[in-house]
DNA sequence: TCTAAATTTGTAATCATTACAAAAATAAAT
DNA sequence: ATTTATTTTTGTAATGATTACAAATTTAGA
């Protein structure tokens, strides 16, 4: 996929930092924080701010580009992805898993005409390779 | 129900603070924040500390009686049930809605061979008396 | 009543995030 | 090509929620 390309669809102009943070994003799929992104980033960016990853973060958001997760309750977590999925984290090595699931069956009958506009599916526990050790 | 006794049976001293916040989770059920309980109840102990919400609420989820929701990134809601249960948030009111679920339906063509501890569906809208306005 | 243990409280420290203004880079205009 | 305006990036300070911690208070036991 062209980054660049991809970002001036959406309306952002693909200055150098936000192509290297969408890109990030993107290849490596690891849900990654705020901090995480920085840390693997300034490396290659010397002159990065974290400043820089939030405001481009928040503005991939605005423009509907990029999703957060929430699953710990102190840390935000970001998302390439934006269609609906779930993310299973395990609570000993700490990976997080995409997994999918049909929202048809979440809830429907107590939401009976609410406008869902959003919907998130965290579940915790201990992946298949922890489990085997 | 007797506070008290429901305390003392999960292994919880049933102080006069303790009571009364357990008091006020179990009767409000409104998923309270830590400030939304401080300020409720200070009026009525004016001695009480935000400290000893946030201990008491940590004491409450180690011991088992109390489950918190993180279904916007920056504040921690607590809840006095414990059963799995997902969350509606009406973005227009901020009025949050208890939904069931079933699990079975969620997620579990992914998850075989995971073990599973928890999990959370947040879901945010308009609630129905909003859209109706 | 005295002593020890548990609980509560207030304050300071921490950490993620936001606000904001200056610096740097990019684009537009002459 | 140079100046001017606009956008983007950066660094620092401010904010706000949470945690750490030690002192004060309360409760329980001897």
């Amino acid at each position: 996929m062209n980054i660049a390309q991809h970002l001036s669809t959406h309306d952002i102009k693909p200055s150098y930092q936000r192509i290297k943070i969408y890109e990030y994003l993107y290849e490596k799929m690891n849900h990654p924080t705020v901090d995480v992104i920085y840390k693997n980033l300034v490396g290659e960016i010397p002159t990065l701010s974290k400043s820089t990853v939030y405001n481009t973060l928040k503005l991939f958001i605005d423009k509907g580009i990029t999703s957060t997760l929430t699953i710990e309750d102190n840390e935000v977590r970001y998302d390439a992805a934006i269609d609906s999925h779930g993310h299973f984290k395990c609570t000993s090595c700490g990976a997080i898993f995409d997994i999918k699931y049909d929202f048809k069956d979440v809830a429907m009958n107590k939401l009976k005409g609410f406008e869902v506009k959003e919907t998130q599916v965290h579940v915790k526990g201990k992946c298949n390779q922890c489990l085997t050790k």
